[in-house]
DNA sequence: CTGTTAGCGCGTTCAG
DNA sequence: CTGAACGCGCTAACAG
């Protein structure tokens, strides 16, 4: 029985359209779901049907019937464009093989990642595609994540203990491309402004800035790293944060000449930090950023930066999600690294 | 029986937890949903069981016995950042109402929309908030939607036909605001940048800017409407085209000092043929975007723009919304209208 | 090629 | 307060 408020599709459901072409419920599922063995015309019929009365399937029905839905939950950051974008390219793939891709987006609240994961897995998907959020607590979640069995790819961060496959970028060397080219530029004053969470990807970028500064035999001193707080990509609080941080660093007497984020957002924030305090970029100043999710069309200005290649990194992972929701187990804690590449434009 | 690939959860179920703690199926279920005629003793002690056994409700299983879900799908464009804080403001109401907002982003292909909404009516949703992309097939997609009777709220479009309640904002007021304000600033050679789609809030746009100009008493010759293609948000074409067009109006002669944009993106555009032909601006050009969903904190130019009060827009909605879900009907085709806001920035 | 039957996991009667 | 039985809409196994 129906509770209340609405009769969806009218209550069309096999049973009803069998009884209206004088066949049985399983020959109509059959003739619906294409199925080799039943004949052309009865298909044809049971089709006509079906679109009389407005049939929809019951997913619900479906889902349980096959004990999992054909959902691939997206459990990104929404406020990300990287992760919208993600979305989009994994879409065609996904579709022929015939699942559904499902977003689901996440706000830098680490309750409400909990109850988002604990909802999808209520939905039994097929897999799941997960970029933790800055402040998610990992280990627990990938527990979670983990007792469930569900086929999980996880993005741009390290879960120990997450029976997972991890796609990264190659975040040391990434950095390092950075300061390689700002220091055969001349730039001798270097500093990152780094985010403040323990997040293995993070610290890997700490680790790769440090080495190339080494490795290009510029004096400690010279070399600074700022780790600033804030998570919360929606109230822009990385960009805010790195602007004041910018502010800081550059009102020093030897101020830095190459700033790099570990985020655009970081990079950002500085490069606003710049022009308030009128001073010129790239002449006086280069600013490197780290992922190429700024929307280009309405910044005004064309941040050079560290990019992850989107694209390989949703093919890979899909690929990846594909393989291991066919059973085509491969082993614990795979780990998949993308490349980057370094793209100087106007900063 | 489990298909293949992995067991969701160990299979734990209703079945296995009365079977190990020695209830039956129907106890377990009430113990589990807080009914409140079950023994508070019995109740703890099948949450620890259900606890340990590590189960998680089976959403499709719920969903099939109410006959629907507890889904409300916001079927919007992905790439549009309006639509993503939307959704964030709606999910601590819905979720209060024990509803699980869940968002299926839109490409602006009418392929993909059409494809999206038969998905989302096939998981029996109780709630449709939908903000049709700029190619969308209105009429056919709202009969589609129409023909399910599930509560529906179409955001900022009109869908003549469509049994659901519309939620826009006074365009016609507001581009009448914004153009009033200009002309208050003694600019008398104005232009609209509007998108060619019919919509008939885009053309409303376009009638409010008609009107107030004539208002204003400019001659003819002197109040343009460029009318520009180009739909897809995910690539900036609004943006390019925009871009292009007021490259064009501004070459002329007796260029315009004051542009519109019906989009923000469409303000943004004309922004940037500005700056690259040297146009000051707001000296030599005042412009105006529409919407208000551009982030500041990355433009490094905060656009003066005709603010869509996201806030009201999303409260209005969802209280709309649950009124319908909870069979408190009102109307056919209830239109509620948001009044709009001028805020005047640096151009 | 088609019909019959059973059961997916859960909520909901109706009896105790 | 608890249990037995039924059915939601659909697919799959087995007969014919």
């Amino acid at each position: 029985m129906m509770k209340a408020g609405y009769m969806p599709n009218a209550g069309a459901t096999l049973k009803r359209i069998a009884k209206k072409s004088g066949l049985s419920c399983s020959t109509v599922s059959r003739a619906l779901a294409n199925h080799p063995d039943v004949n052309t015309k009865t298909r044809q019929m049971v089709k006509e049907v079906a679109n009389s009365l407005g049939y929809r399937p019951n997913w619900a029905a479906k889902s349980l019937v096959r004990g999992k839905s054909n959902l691939v939950a997206f459990i990104v950051p929404g406020w990300d464009m990287w992760s919208t974008a993600m979305y989009e390219t994994a879409r065609e793939t996904l579709h022929q093989a015939s699942f559904m891709p499902v977003f689901y987006p996440t706000n830098s609240h680490t309750e409400w990642e909990i109850e988002l994961i604990d909802f999808v897995l209520t939905q039994r998907p097929g897999g799941i595609v997960w970029l933790p959020s800055a402040e998610s607590d990992i280990p627990k979640l990938a527990e979670v994540i983990g007792a469930s069995k569900v086929p999980l790819i996880v993005l741009d961060r390290l879960a120990t203990g997450c029976p997972g496959t991890f796609v990264c970028t190659d975040d040391r060397r990434g950095i390092a491309t950075g300061v390689a080219h700002v220091v055969a530029d001349g730039r001798r004053r270097v500093a990152l402004i780094a985010g403040k969470h323990e997040h293995q990807t993070f610290q890997w970028r700490q680790e790769g800035f440090r080495q190339a500064v080494a490795d290009a035999g510029i004096p400690e001193g010279d070399a600074t790293i700022v780790e600033i707080a804030g998570y919360r990509l929606a109230e822009f609080e990385p960009y805010f944060n790195a602007y004041e941080a910018g502010k800081r660093l550059l009102s020093q007497s030897a101020r830095p000449t190459a700033i790099l984020g570990s985020t655009d957002e970081h990079a950002w924030g500085a490069l606003d930090a710049a022009r308030d305090l009128g001073i010129s970029v790239p002449h006086d100043l280069r600013i490197i950023g780290y992922g190429d999710y700024i929307p280009r069309a309405i910044t005004r200005v064309s941040l050079s930066t560290i990019v992850q290649d989107r694209n390989a990194i949703v093919h890979q992972s899909i690929h990846e999600l594909l393989d291991q929701m066919n059973g085509e187990y491969k082993a614990e804690n795979r780990m998949i690294v993308i490349p980057t590449r370094l793209e100087i434009r106007d900063t």
